[in-house]
RNA sequence: GGCCUUGUCGUCUAGUCCGGUCAGGACGCCAGGUUUUCAUCCUGGUAACACGGGUUCGAAUCCCGUCGAGGCUACCA
């Protein structure tokens, strides 16, 4: 059984790289029907917030990343526990302390200083500077400046990466590095191979800036005598400017996406594709869809740029697919949050509202952005009511029909309002544009915006009459 | 600097393993159609094999070199 995880470090909202890898993680999971677990890395005290680890774990959920083993919002799942590092220090002492029983760690008492000095001695001499302690072979008793090391002997550590392919180091460019403070303070590069043992991780999916710690990895996991694992690393999402996605740009967080009204279908859909491709021209996948086709081997090898407008496209094609009902709730949702009044609208004029705008919007929270005119009567110049060479005078007796024919008009058949008005200028011989242009410039005060038909449904036959009526009064001015 | 990774339209990519269709699709952009207008939708167009050698009848594809890009180079993860 092959088991994937995500461990993330709670130290911000959930990042958009770091989704992309628990996605990733998560399909190779579910594809080989092996178990997706995720693990808290908060060995940095100081940096790491609950409220963090709050905001990854749901938002990974949200995205529909839903862990079998390990921290989820319903609590820890699992046997293997506890999931979060700082929990652990009483299970990782004993490992640290059988490195430097093997002699494989050992403690140091170089300063930053005197690391300084050697650095300074192998750059006069145009050496390439590689730290082997003084220390590596004398066994003292650590201090409070001690740190643990481990000891690199030259040799050659390589791994086929899942992705990648082979790849090689040679230890003897590495230096003696530290994987403790003390006993009870171990760093990433120490804890991670213990919990990956611990947890029975059989294949660590990552970003490829981890490349460069995975030979250390392998050193400290070959000393400890542990299973072999299985290695993928991932190419990094980039900033267009194909820098690492940082604050510089945007919006990096999945937060921000939700909050903007971002479907998570549409960026688990997004983010699969940006790095994974099943080898033809398709495009829409659900979830299960892509667990289905899912292959490593299929993993791009080179980053890729974060393109929000590829996003907004996927974003709007999963908005009108959505069901009516959650459209509406969707959309509702996102008019309060934009602050406009949906007391003023009964339950069929909300809908219609909302349908008005579903084949405008990128992302719910673009909602409402040119209909403002729907909740009164908009301000406007007169000139624009002219449809083409319209005079004044045209324009007055063109808004005088529709005034007339809407006089006459239920508000029971304003379903069926554009057949009604369409039939009704083709009787009287009239143009369409000369009689819809007008009406629905008096209706929006816009030159562009939705058909007076979708509007005059909304605003109801006597707004309708009244705004036609003031179009009428403004040109007589 | 060193080590590692990587290079196909502006962007995401198919094709590369196993040389041989005008290098295909999508997003964007442009044009046309539909519509009173906008949006949606439909049709068409624009645009790329980083560069230089070599092997070959033939190279995006194989080999060598150059250049570019990114990552790492912490007592962060």
């Amino acid at each position: 059984m092959i088991k994937t995880r995500i461990a993330p470090s709670p130290t911000g909202n959930l990042h958009i790289g770091t989704a992309r890898t628990a996605l990733f993680n998560y399909l190779y999971a579910k594809n080989q029907k092996g178990i997706f677990a995720i693990r808290i890395e908060d060995t940095d005290i100081v940096r790491s917030t609950q409220e963090s680890e709050q905001d990854i774990i749901e938002g990974l959920e949200w995205l529909g990343l839903i862990p079998d083993e390990g921290v989820s919002i319903k609590g820890e799942i699992g046997e293997l526990g506890p999931y979060r590092q700082s929990q652990r220090a009483h299970i990782y002492k004993p490992y640290l302390e059988q490195l430097i029983q093997s002699g494989d760690a050992f403690w140091c008492n170089l300063s930053e200083q005197e690391i300084d000095i050697l650095k300074q001695q192998a750059d006069d001499k145009s050496e390439q500077f590689v730290l082997r302690s003084p220390y590596r072979d004398k066994k003292i008793k650590p201090s409070q400046e001690s740190v643990l090391r481990f000891k690199v002997s030259d040799t050659k550590i390589s791994f086929e990466d899942k992705i990648k392919g082979f790849i090689e180091f040679d230890t003897s460019l590495l230096g003696d590095f530290v994987i403790a403070k003390n006993l009870d303070y171990p760093l990433y590069n120490f804890v991670v191979v213990i919990d990956d043992e611990l947890m029975q991780i059989t294949h660590i999916i990552r970003g490829d800036d981890h490349i460069a710690n995975t030979p250390k990895q392998i050193l400290i996991n070959q000393a400890l005598g542990f299973t072999r694992k299985n290695f993928a690393h991932l190419p990094l999402i980039l900033a267009p400017d194909k820098s690492k996605m940082s604050k510089r740009f945007g919006a990096t967080s999945i937060r921000e996406y939700r909050e903007q009204g971002y479907l998570p279908e549409a960026l688990i859909n997004f983010l699969a594709l940006l790095g994974w491709n099943e080898g033809n021209d398709r495009e829409y996948y659900t979830l299960g869809e892509i667990i289905e086709k899912f292959s490593l081997k299929r993993v791009q090898k080179s980053g890729a740029i974060f393109n929000i407008q590829k996003l907004d496209s996927i974003n709007s094609h999963y908005i009108k697919q959505l069901s009516p009902e959650k459209q509406i709730e969707l959309g509702t949702q996102y008019l309060i949050q934009n602050r406009f009044d949906i007391k003023k609208w009964n339950e069929r004029q909300l809908k219609s509202i909302i349908q008005l705008e579903i084949n405008r919007i990128k992302k719910f929270a673009d909602i409402g952005k040119e209909i403002s005119f729907l909740w009164k009567q908009p301000e406007y110049n007169p000139d624009i009511l002219a449809f083409k060479a319209m005079t004044k005078e045209d324009s007055i007796t063109s808004l005088e029909w529709s005034y007339q024919l809407v006089y006459t008009i239920e508000e029971s058949q304003f379903d069926t309002i554009e057949f009604i008005i369409k039939e009704a200028i083709q009787k009287d011989n009239k143009q369409m544009g000369e009689i819809l242009w007008p009406l629905r410039v008096a209706l929006s005060g816009l030159e562009k915006s939705p058909s007076p038909f979708e509007i005059i449904a909304i605003i109801g036959k006597e707004e309708t009459l009244k705004r036609i009526q003031y179009a009428q009064n403004i040109l007589k001015k």
